[in-house]
This record gives structure tokens, sequence and C-alpha cells, in this order.
RNA sequence: GCCCGGAUAGCUCAGUUGGUAGAGCAGAGGAUUGAAAAUCCUCGUGUCGGUGGUUCGAUUCCGCCUCCGGGCA
């Protein structure tokens, strides 16, 4: 295995790493715009880096681009799966490699524009070489934590491996079940494939019970072979992007947004607890026509998740490494980006 | 006009047999390795509608006033 600074040092791959574009933000604050207009400066071509436009009929809903604009500006990894599928960080890596590459031989630059900050820190960092999740021993853990208690899931945990168990707080069952599935499939501790530092807590900002804390270091084996420019926009203030979520929300239901649910829901093989139907808003929707609130509670509470989510995006942000951040009120977002970028012998 | 309820955190409400108060939601901060638009953690001082009275002490009891429901005329 190779060090960080084997591959760091090495000049060639200084010259020899092709350009890539990182376009991130959070819900609502114009990526996709700023991206197309980057389209018609640069030779770029657009990777979608969103968990939720990969759904095929869920268009309203997601703010996917309009056919139009697809058709004039490609995205890749849009309309790849259908709502009964799942799809993965790990899943999108390997896609998104691949379509990079393609893009690459042709001469031209990945623009990779999302939300979906999982996926840009799993791309740009590479994820451990761990097992994918396994449906049936899935099944099998939750019907032990249904009988017995997640508590008697996360004691399983503390015996399998206690340093993931300090790690994962009891209530997260999401990530619980996952940490026993990977040492059960794999006889490997989940807290040693993350190469978890067993440390002081030096930075114990919201994990203060915890005695213990990762980094995620980067498999450089695994990680991004592309010199990337990482762009962030977002509204300055808050409630800025809070009114932008609103009337967007707003916008969608006049654009007959209950009506795309309610065609996914009557399709019949659909539930509300696929990961499809648990996107922001699908969620809300859903219950409402299940009759659980009327119209103005779907509205209030389709853009309390809406905002609850860009928090959460913010959150990944604030703390991004290399981030060239952009105003979404500014009108010289091309222009800065493409300065940053240093990309402007390419222009066309 | 009269009677009965309400009036407490941004919202919906609980509560204090009189010792200045707490839940849910919203909001803020954080975590984040194959579900990530997911999942989870932390954070609650607010003239307890106004005003006068009783009291050592009133958000709590009493009077009046204002506003909002509902009922009777």
């Amino acid at each position: 295995m190779s060090t960080a600074d084997d591959v760091a040092i090495r000049p060639e791959d200084k010259i020899t790493r092709p350009p890539a574009i990182f376009l991130m933000g959070p819900t609502a604050s114009g990526k996709t715009d700023l991206a197309m207009q980057l389209c018609e400066h640069l030779p770029c071509d657009i990777i979608s880096v969103d968990s939720a436009m990969i759904y095929r009929g869920m268009d309203i809903g997601t703010a996917k681009p309009s056919p139009d604009e697809l058709a004039r500006t490609p995205h890749r990894l849009i309309n790849i799966c259908d709502p009964a599928e799942t799809y993965s960080a790990a899943d999108f890596c390997r896609d998104a490699r691949r379509e990079m590459a393609d893009i690459t031989a042709a001469g031209r630059i990945p623009l990779l524009v999302g939300g979906t900050m999982m996926y840009f820190k799993s791309l740009l960092n590479g994820l451990s070489d761990m097992p994918s999740a396994d449906p049936s021993l899935r099944r099998k853990l939750e019907g032990f934590a249904a009988a017995h208690g997640w508590q008697a899931l996360h004691e399983e945990l503390v015996s399998l491996d206690p340093v993931a168990a300090k790690l994962i707080h009891p209530n997260n069952h999401q990530r619980v079940l996952r940490a026993v599935e990977v040492t059960r499939l794999s006889g490997v501790r989940i807290s040693e494939l993350w190469k978890s530092n067993k440390t002081a807590s030096e930075d114990d900002r919201g994990i203060k019970d915890y005695p213990y804390f990762t980094r995620w270091q980067a498999d450089e084996s695994n990680s991004l072979p592309y010199t990337v420019t990482q762009l962030a926009i977002a509204p300055k203030e808050r409630s800025k992007l809070h009114e932008r979520i609103s009337s967007r929300f707003l916008q969608m239901l006049a654009q007959g947004f209950v009506s795309e649910v309610g065609g996914l829901k009557a399709r019949g093989d659909l539930n509300a607890d696929m990961p499809s139907m648990r996107c922001v808003g699908y969620r809300q929707v859903w219950s409402h026509l299940d009759g659980a609130f009327d119209d103005a509670t779907m509205i209030d509470k389709g853009t309390a998740a809406t905002r609850q989510l860009a928090k959460r995006q913010l959150t990944w942000l604030r703390k991004w490494q290399n981030l060239h951040w952009l105003d979404s009120g500014s009108n010289q977002n091309l222009t800065v980006a493409l300065k940053i970028s240093g990309l402007r012998a390419t222009l066309k």
C-alpha cells in the first residue's frame, strides 16, 4: 500500500492529472443555472451528484432540469434508477469515475454538480474496501432488533467492535446496523476499515460524549486522480436561502408535484420506506395523499424538511477544505468561477 | 349587551394546591465510509395579555380593561 507522500510528490502526477470541477451547494442555491452557464464557456460535460435525481419519474420534486435544458446540456447520472431501486455512495463512485474517464478521454472536462455531499466526499477521498449492503442480513438484523430491541443490537456491536460502538450512538439504528453488517460479512471491524485513530478528543464539538473520533483518511489508491477545482455556491444570508426554498416549493406544487407523487403511489409497488420515497418533499406529499394532514400542513412540513436538508448540506461545506465560495445573489459568479478554475485557456 | 371558555417560547399547548415555568414542532450548531434529500446527537429566560388589589411573595387568587373563540339575546 502506498502512503500519502508516495503519491503526492510524484511530479508527473501534477502534470498528468486532468482537470475536473466540483460545483457544490445546498438545495435551491442556483447550482444548476451556474453549471449550465459554465458549459457555455468551457468544454465541460456535467455529471449530476444528486441522490434523488437518479430516479426516473421524480422530476418536479427533485428540481431536475427540464427536458429542454437536458437536451442542450446533458447531465450524466440522472434518470439511471427506477424509484423501486436503491443506489449507494459506492455505486455513485463507480459510475462517476466511469463517466469522468469517458469525458476526459474525449478531451473534455468533467463538471460535477450537485448537493449530495456524501457522494462528493466519497468520490474525492475514496471509500474503504468493505462489503456492500446485504438485504437478507439486514432483514435478519432488523428482525433481531424488533424482537430484542435496538439496544440489544448495539450491545452486540459493543462486543464485535467496541470502538465503533463508542462512535455510533445507540439511537442511530441505521449505522448500528451497518456496522454489525460489515463485521458479520467481512469478519473485520468497521472501525478498522475506517482507519480510525484512537485519539483523545482534540476536537470534541458534537461528539463530546465520545472519547474517540475518526478521520476519514483518504485511501490514496482510491482517491480521485484529478486536479479538482472545488466551488460552492449559497446565498450569503440563511434567510435568503429560506425564501428561495419556500418559493421554489410552491412553484413545484404549481407544476403538479402532488400528481407526480400520486402517479408514483398509484404504481402500487412503491412504499413510503423506500429511499426514493423518503426524499424531501416526496415523503411529505405521500403522507398528505394518505390523509395524514392537509395542504397547508404539507407545505409547512415540506419546506421545513427542505430547510433542514440545506442546513445539513451547509454543515458539510463549512468544514470543507480547499473550497472557493460563490454568492447565489451575485451576477459575477460565472466570471469568478472561470477565473478560479484557471481554465481560461480552454475558452471556446 | 349578557354568559362561558381562552390569552404562557416563533407556532401548538402543558403546568405552577401562591415561591418567576416545560414539552412537541419550528429554528441553531454538530456528526456523517455501500439508505445520505437517509439517520442521529446537542441547544429552551420567555414583560406567563394589560392594569389595580390581597399577600412577605402573584404567571398562579380576586376586580377591572383589551383581544380571540363559542353560546344567549
